[in-house]
DNA sequence: AGTAACTTTGCAATACAATTGCAGGGCATT
DNA sequence: AATGCCCTGCAATTGTATTGCAAAGTTACT
């Protein structure tokens, strides 16, 4: 199922939800389907995007990615047309100067409004 | 109520969750708590954080927030330690270049480390 | 092949945040 | 007093995420 799952991910142009996935690739149990994610993100496969529609969705990772670090620190963007939410690996969350003694780890960039293919 | 819960939020130094309000400020109703912010959300009066921790977070709004737009464009900070977020005003959130006929609206930046209380 | 150890899967149940429906209460205006 | 409008509280529902447990599958070893 891994590999059903991983064949899946890998042919999406757009981040997935369990749900998206649960009904374009059934028959397939939700609770596996949840713990198969969770392994492919422990392991660097899949980062989940928080893209504020109530469920996590999730992409491919990049090839640099393992499961100590994460390297896709790109903008994600989430369109309020379509509901739908992209990657854009070529465009990078830039860094941020915070106050005195926070200590950044990880970034995360939403950015919302209108994709390419609602534009038209 | 919306006079005591407008004045619970103003002293609140982080972003607090429906849950977080409800057990500080018992007695008092879940649902009317929820459309309470709901209503200010669309005022302008608070704006929602998604960090990533399952519940929604809010915070206060910059005086210069209406009904129609939102200008908080700050950075969010949320500490994997005390599981806190934080609103860090003075810190804004960079222009990033998107793809060909990406219209961008809005954009949300959470950083995730370690909060000043908690590295000392 | 037979067995043990370990991993993966499926079903049932639970946890929890978000949301809706509906009825009662407060308050102002006529 | 009657009308209308808004606010509130309770019950119930939705939807996602998560856990427990037992069965099925896999692998390693003899
Ligand atoms: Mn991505
Ligand atoms: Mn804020
Ligand atoms: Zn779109
Ligand atoms: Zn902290």
């Amino acid at each position: 199922m891994r590999l059903l799952v991983l064949d899946f991910l890998e042919k999406q142009s757009k981040a997935v939800s369990l749900t998206d996935m649960e009904l374009s690739m059934e028959p397939l149990d939700r609770v596996t389907l949840f713990r198969t994610i969770k392994t492919f993100e422990e392991h660097g496969l899949v980062h989940r995007i928080e893209d504020g529609s109530g469920a996590s969705k999730f992409a491919i990772c990049a090839a640099d990615c393992d499961s100590t670090q994460h390297h896709d620190l790109h903008v994600h963007f989430y369109c309020s047309h379509c509901n739908e939410t992209y990657c854009l690996p070529k465009t990078h969350i830039p860094e941020v100067e915070l106050p005195a003694n926070y200590v950044a780890l990880e970034r995360e960039l939403i950015v919302k409004g209108i994709c390419a293919a609602c534009t038209k």
